[in-house]
Formats: C-alpha cells, structure tokens, sequence
DNA sequence: AGGTATGTTAATTG
DNA sequence: GCAATTAACATACC
C-alpha cells in the first residue's frame, strides 16, 4: 500500500494520534529497518522529545521532535503505523514508541524492507536521497519540464523517485488508466495533450485516494484499483483487464481504452 | 514448490 | 558519465 496517499494518510493518522507527547523509550526488535543508526541511537535521540509537526515528500514521512530534528519513516511494501493507548498492549512491532503517558505508537513492517532514519532537515534529506519533487507539488509546467531528456516507458518514469516522488506501482497504473495512456508507451512520444491528460490525472487520482484515505473500497467508481486483479474488467468500458511487465514490474490496464499507439 | 507482492538500491547494460 | 533496466533484498501468501 505505501505510496503516496498511503503515506499522507499516516501522517494524517500520526497528526491525529500521536502528536505532544513526551517519547519515554523506544524499542526496536528488528533494527535492520534501521539506517545510519543503532537503537540506543534511536532511543537517545527521542527519548524527552515530542513529535510537534510532520511532513511528507513523496513516500517518506517526517515527523519533527520539537526543538529540532526529525524521525524518518519509510514503508517499504508492507509498512503501517498503529497508536495504542495505554494498557493496549501490541508487541509484534518492528520499532515501537513508548510515551510516558502510557500510550504507543508501532511501526509494522512484517517483510522488514521499510527503513526507519534520523535527519536534521527534511530538504537535507530529500537532497541526500537525489528525490524529485513530491508529485502533489508539480505544476503543468514543471511537469513538462521533467519530461526532458528522458526515454523509456512512461510507467517507468512516473515511478522513478529521482524524477519525482510519490507515485509506484499501483498509483502509477490508475494515473496511466485515467489518462488513458498504455503503460509501455515511450515518453518521448507524449504529445501536448497527452502530457496534459497525464497531468490532470496525477492530480486527480492522488487526490481522490488521499480522500479516500488510500482505501481501495472508498475510491470512485471510475478506478481501475478495486479491479487490479486476476480476471478484473475495465470499470470503463468491460473488457477483460490485461498485465504487461514493465520495469520488471506487473502493469495493469484495459486493451480497449489504453491502445498501444 | 514456485511465482508473485504496493518498496529501494546496487549492479549492469546501453 | 548518464539514463534505463535488472537483480537482490525479507517475508508472506496463493
């Protein structure tokens, strides 16, 4: 799940729960999720704080301790976040925040490939990490721009963060389905209008999954999402949905209204 | 048992 | 040197 909306809807999740609390201890049974720090690290750096404001860039999520510094939460495929309040006891995390009233805050990632950092400034890290611009963020105009110098599969370069961050597989194939573009299509070969209903589409399927709090029940009857499956048809037109790889990824779309052209 | 899975990154190829 | 593609990663599920 953890792409774009996926992540916004934690933070919205966090921002709801978890946000003034003094951090009493932290714990991480699994710190292989844990990049350029160790537990005691962790712990030192959060144990007093309080998490006041976050932020998200593309599928990472930030969450300020006052004073200054930041925790970084990356999802990896499977990641979730769960708050628990005092006496709700939860213990297969892979990291968990204890505040000292009691309450908890878990991070999941049962497949472990999330990653859990520490970084003084959220540009700092967006930088280090060569990210594009959160999708959200870009205009028509920029959106152009990144077009630039690039080939390959359009699928492929909506799905490359360092040309802009936010969008995988999933999201990429609703965006491609809603602009009626096939995922193999070269993105060289985007005219002014193709780029244009590409565009549009970014916006608006984020935006509705993000309305939708990224659950696939609560997304408009138009999306391809709920029928990404075997034996799926097109809430579009009722063909028979088909899979091509891309990127070494599985593509999902409709034959008849994104035709190879 | 083997293939697939929403993630990134390092290695490889063009 | 750059950009694009592929393999590897850890675990669960069909």
């Amino acid at each position: 799940m953890p792409e774009l909306p996926d992540v916004e809807t934690w933070r919205r999740y966090l921002d709801a729960t978890a946000l003034h609390q003094e951090v009493d201890l932290v714990r991480v049974p699994a710190p292989k999720v844990l990049v350029g720090t160790t537990p005691q690290g962790l712990g030192h750096a959060l144990k007093g704080r309080r998490i006041d404001e976050t932020y998200r860039h593309g599928k990472y999520l930030f969450a300020r301790l006052d004073t200054d510094g930041h925790l970084v939460l990356h999802f990896g495929m499977t990641g979730q976040l769960r708050y628990s309040r005092a006496g709700e006891s939860d213990c297969d995390a892979t990291a968990c925040i204890h505040f000292s009233n009691g309450a908890q805050l878990h991070y999941i990632a049962p497949r472990k490939l999330g990653h859990i950092a520490l970084s003084g400034s959220v540009n700092g890290f967006v930088a280090a990490h060569q990210l594009g611009p959160d999708a959200l963020s870009i205009d028509a105009e920029r959106f152009a721009e990144l077009v630039q110098g690039r080939h390959g599969a359009v699928k492929s370069w909506l799905m490359n963060q360092h040309i802009m961050a936010g969008i995988g597989n999933v999201y990429s194939d609703e965006i491609l389905f809603q602009a009626r573009i096939h995922p193999r299509h070269q993105v060289k070969a985007l005219d002014s209008d193709g780029l244009r209903d590409l565009h549009e589409a970014l916006h608006e399927v984020l935006e509705a999954a993000i309305e939708a709090g990224a659950d696939p029940d609560r997304m408009p009857e138009s999306f391809l999402l709920p029928h990404r499956r075997e034996g799926g048809h097109c809430p579009c037109c009722g063909a028979d949905l088909d899979t091509t790889r891309v990127g070494g990824r599985t593509a999902w779309f409709c034959p008849r209204c994104q035709p190879l052209s």
